[in-house]
DNA sequence: CGGGGGCTTGAGGCCACTCAACGATAGTGG
DNA sequence: CCACTATCGTTGAGTGGCCTCAAGCCCCCG
């Protein structure tokens, strides 16, 4: 797979804002950009923490596995999201593109010599890790105390939001993706999903059954009023 | 409340050392220390953010509630715990004193103040944000993909490292904490302990079922080696 | 000593699971 | 271009793990 040796990628000038990374008072550091294919590892559980990275094009999962097999996904990554961000030496999760999907990446160390003398630098990092933090937290409510109608309507108000906010969403996972994000499996989101379509909540447009339509964000809502 | 305002530099029991946020070229902030009796809340759901929290002594649990009741509790928090760091305006979750608690307190404003002319303490307030998403992220695992005796299991290993290592544990915190925190009924936990009794990989010590031994961790590991 | 909260245990039920079959779609190579 | 195959999604049947409801015990505390 891909290999992070600094040939790898074609450096383009860039300066740390696009990372939301910046300051007056900075040497300009530089990003690289790179694109990898569907289902590709980015980084891997346990191994060193070289990057971070912001995706800039398609999508990305992070998960933890157990020895069996079993997965749970902690977030995706969209355009714009910060992910990789590690203070401890190895990344804690996996993660892999999900559809082709295009990053910045910065050299950790490099941004950590810039942060050593600009606070801004590490509170821009600090900023990034809080809001990991507040989603993550939400997500341990979904896990733990939501039914599966619930969730799935969580998961579906969460994605229209990040994805278009208009109502209109593509969705750039499967269905397997989307039940280990909900802690659900494969055929209970199915499942629900058309049964949702039934009460008339939402409909599906193209023929992959990823394009959705959501028809009554109010009967969705119902579902998560509740907190 | 018994307030203690330093006046020097000489490193002190309510110095800001204790809470890991120090640095040499630091002005002295005062810190509070105060007591909570049992079940009284510390600061509660999106109410303005105006301290941060160490535990001194006693235990606290965070969470957040459904309109229903339903609760799911994101972190147990004991001696030695920051809580109560928050980036936005207000608290995202409520914390409640679960036995008599004493804690060391901040003023949030003065540890902006201090954070900005020392990127020392900032950095501190990211490693211990990083620390607590490390928790969460974990924990998300257990509740989305590990079935009730897994999670017992893992309850009493963490439980075991972080109050003793011993393998002799006096729990803070009732069934109903420990079912809340882990995505199970009261009931469930309750038949589980005894199961795992029965078994023999721990044991009930006094009277009120709070003290447990851990008599065979081997077995209480088995399944969490499974990630 | 009476009351209440916490813990345990049993009975029964339901929600989400597994196993299975099938259709549709996209990707591949001849 | 088309058959072939792998992957993905849907749906059904049946099961089981954990839930709810309920009763009873013990301990603490007023």
């Amino acid at each position: 797979m891909s290999v992070h040796t600094t040939t790898d990628h074609t450096p383009r000038p860039n300066s740390l804002y696009d990372i939301g990374m910046t300051s007056d008072t900075n040497p300009i550091v530089s990003l690289v950009e790179f694109t990898y294919k569907k289902s590709v590892e980015i980084f891997g559980e346990n191994v060193p923490a070289e990057y971070v990275y912001q995706v800039k094009k398609g999508a990305v999962r992070t998960y933890k596995l157990l020895s069996d097999g079993r997965r749970q996904i902690a977030a995706f990554h969209l355009p714009g999201d910060i992910f990789g961000l590690e203070n401890g030496a190895t990344y804690r999760s996996t993660a892999e593109a999900i559809i082709e999907t295009t990053v910045l990446l910065i050299k950790r160390q490099s941004l950590e010599t810039v942060a050593e003398s600009d606070a801004v630098v590490i509170r821009s990092l600090l900023t990034a890790t809080t809001k990991s933090l507040q989603h993550v937290e939400n997500h341990l409510l979904l896990l733990g105390r939501k039914d599966a109608v619930e969730k799935v309507a969580a998961f579906l108000l969460e994605m229209d939001e990040r994805l278009s906010g208009a109502g209109s969403v593509t969705l750039p996972m499967s269905r397997r993706d989307i039940a280990d994000y909900l802690g659900l499996s494969l055929e209970t989101v199915s499942r629900l999903l058309s049964q949702l379509r039934r009460a008339g909540a939402l409909d599906f447009v193209g023929t992959t059954h990823r394009e959705l339509k959501l028809l009554d964000r109010k009967q969705l809502l119902a579902f998560n009023l509740r907190d």
